[in-house]
DNA sequence: TCTGTTCATCGAACCGGTTCGGGGAAGCTA
DNA sequence: TAGCTTCCCCGAACCGGTTCGATGAACAGA
């Protein structure tokens, strides 16, 4: 089942079996099929390792996401899904990493091992260490996010600072004064967690420009957490009417920690943030939110990752997105005095 | 960089190196001392596709999975996670492949072109081509489900026909008499998609011996479609009084069209199913469910894959779930006259 | 001193593809 | 008919590991 035995039966060399299959000499019409008519019948298939080895190129890229302690969000799921479509179509595999850190065993396997051609790297920090180490390596890479020096890299990203900021841009257009920002949790700001970073700036930032009181937190990713931020928020500020957030596993307790206060969504308070679309639909009222593009940013990752291996000189590329607010159920004007 | 190049730097053969590194012959404590120094200095690791061509074992496992189309639950995330974290203890890597059908040339890629040394399949069907086809060639697979035949398989799964039963007990226990039940897409059930089967099954059976009056409905993988289909319960029986769902994803759109239906959980509506319990905990209120244990379910598959690829003669083994129901806050006793 | 083990190492073959250089046959021109 | 292309195809080398059989040195026992 081998490459020397389609030849055989076939009654031709190796080396033509070989070119008749990638078309890379010409073979003549007789003899290309003889050999696809013994290919048929055998199911014969040209082994991926062997091919690999051979030509240097594995045909599979890699998807290095942290693992899964924290676990993942809806958004990451999508991602990971658009992001196994689109390379299939260009006839890519992808290998799972979970390696949070540039010394992770299964970071060194990808690379020192060559099991991949390139890499797609997730949940990027501003200091990064796995995107230092491959761009030293001039390893073809596509981060999703942007590191503090961008503009050297190949990546796709929100404009995390931007959506936050309209966030607050639309609350404060709503009248509210006194509002609250829900990070992701503490370790991932601590740690350099890009989005946490660039929200958190947006917010503060914004908010100081209109003039608003704020207070910022950070949340676990889950229900608990979010109903204990929740509380946190009112009992340190009773006056807060309105909150950004970016913790798409909190939402639901966020929800729940307002309807024990007694809080009415929108009533009485106004909710938004940076999530999924799905997953903003699904939560009532349904959120006003600027819909994370998850499919889009896995589907150009993949483009762009597609575009460098295949010109290796080519300059860095990226992409930025900036999704607008859909405007949802969970805002409404501030009726606070 | 290749091992030839170890050799020449270490003043040794090229087979001295590999037996230093794999032990599968003795090396005396000096030569092993100068190869491994060299090879810190140069940061060598064998080549994965060179390794994997010599000794026919990639160290990588599939990962069969729909394409994305549905799009993906919590349930399943938490699944890929996971078996992702369970193959990296055992050094095995996951590569995912978006195949729904036994046809699908990723499907194909895995396999034929020996991409991984087994397979573990998601969302299996009764009658699963994907399966059967693997079954045939004595493939090492293991699946997430039971076929109609799964006494000669290799399979972790959920008991769905108990504990959708058991939700119906609960219910009826609490006085119910007239229930809905709420399925994945009607698309899923007539492919034989298992859960959707297994759990009507199990549903229907309980109730019948309860001696209720029920309803069954197929339902999409959206919250829109979750808050339609709730509308069609009460509008072809205004008296249902509860309903058991195995839609994660639906979830958030049946509360929904509860609320706007004016019925109150639990006071004058009962909701359970099967969900993954991180999900069951994030609406409010929480869901009393069966918790789907997705990360024990990936880890005995990884677990019971290896076994299979360690020993390829062992007797087909298999675990089969029931979580207990976790009682939360939707369900409460019946209220209507 | 000779023989028989044991130990450490080497060279060569092999895994299954790809690719390069060369050569025979056919066709064309002079 | 010699000389030159062009078209197909073949054989051999190579990718980077693993593994088997052989070899030589050191050492033991007789």
């Amino acid at each position: 089942m081998n490459i020397g035995e389609i030849a055989k039966r076939a009654g031709v060399s190796r080396s033509t079996v070989s070119y008749a299959l990638s078309g890379k000499r010409s073979v003549s019409e007789e003899t290309r099929r003889k050999i696809q008519r013994v290919i048929d019948e055998l199911g014969y298939r040209p082994n991926a390792s062997a091919r690999a080895l051979a030509n240097g190129r594995t045909s599979t890229i890699g998807l290095v996401f942290p693992p899964a302690g924290n676990h993942y969000t809806g958004m990451q799921l999508d991602f990971i899904g658009s992001v196994v479509e689109a390379a299939a179509a260009f006839d890519y595999d992808v290998l799972l990493s979970p390696s949070g850190v540039d010394s992770d065993r299964s970071f060194q396997r990808l690379l020192g091992e060559r099991r991949v051609d390139g890499a797609i790297l997730m949940e990027i920090r501003l200091e990064d260490d796995r995107a230092a180490h491959l761009a030293e390596l001039d390893f073809p890479a596509v981060a999703i996010g942007r590191t503090a020096h961008p503009e050297r890299g190949w990546w796709v990203g929100l404009d995390h600072t931007a959506l936050t900021a309209a966030c607050v841009h639309h609350l404060a257009d709503l009248g509210h004064r006194r509002i609250a920002f829900v990070n992701r949790p503490e370790q991932l700001l601590r740690t350099g967690y890009e989005s946490a970073h660039r929200g958190l700036d947006g917010f503060t930032k914004a908010a100081a420009e209109r003039g608003l009181t704020v207070r910022t937190y950070c949340c676990g990713d889950d229900a608990a957490s979010g109903q204990a931020c929740l509380a946190r928020i009112l009992h340190d500020d009773p006056a807060t009417t309105a909150l950004v957030t970016l913790n798409e596993a909190a939402l639901g307790g966020l929800y729940r920690g307002l309807a024990q206060a007694g809080r009415h969504v929108p009533r009485d308070f106004s909710v938004t943030g940076v999530v999924a679309g799905r997953w903003a639909e699904t939560v009532t009222p349904q959120l006003t939110a600027a819909d994370v593009p998850a499919e889009e940013l896995g589907r150009l990752a993949v483009d762009l990752l597609v575009e460098r291996l295949d010109h290796p000189d080519a300059p860095p590329r990226h992409h930025l997105l900036t999704p607008p607010i859909s405007l949802r159920a969970s805002t409404g004007p501030c009726t606070a005095s």
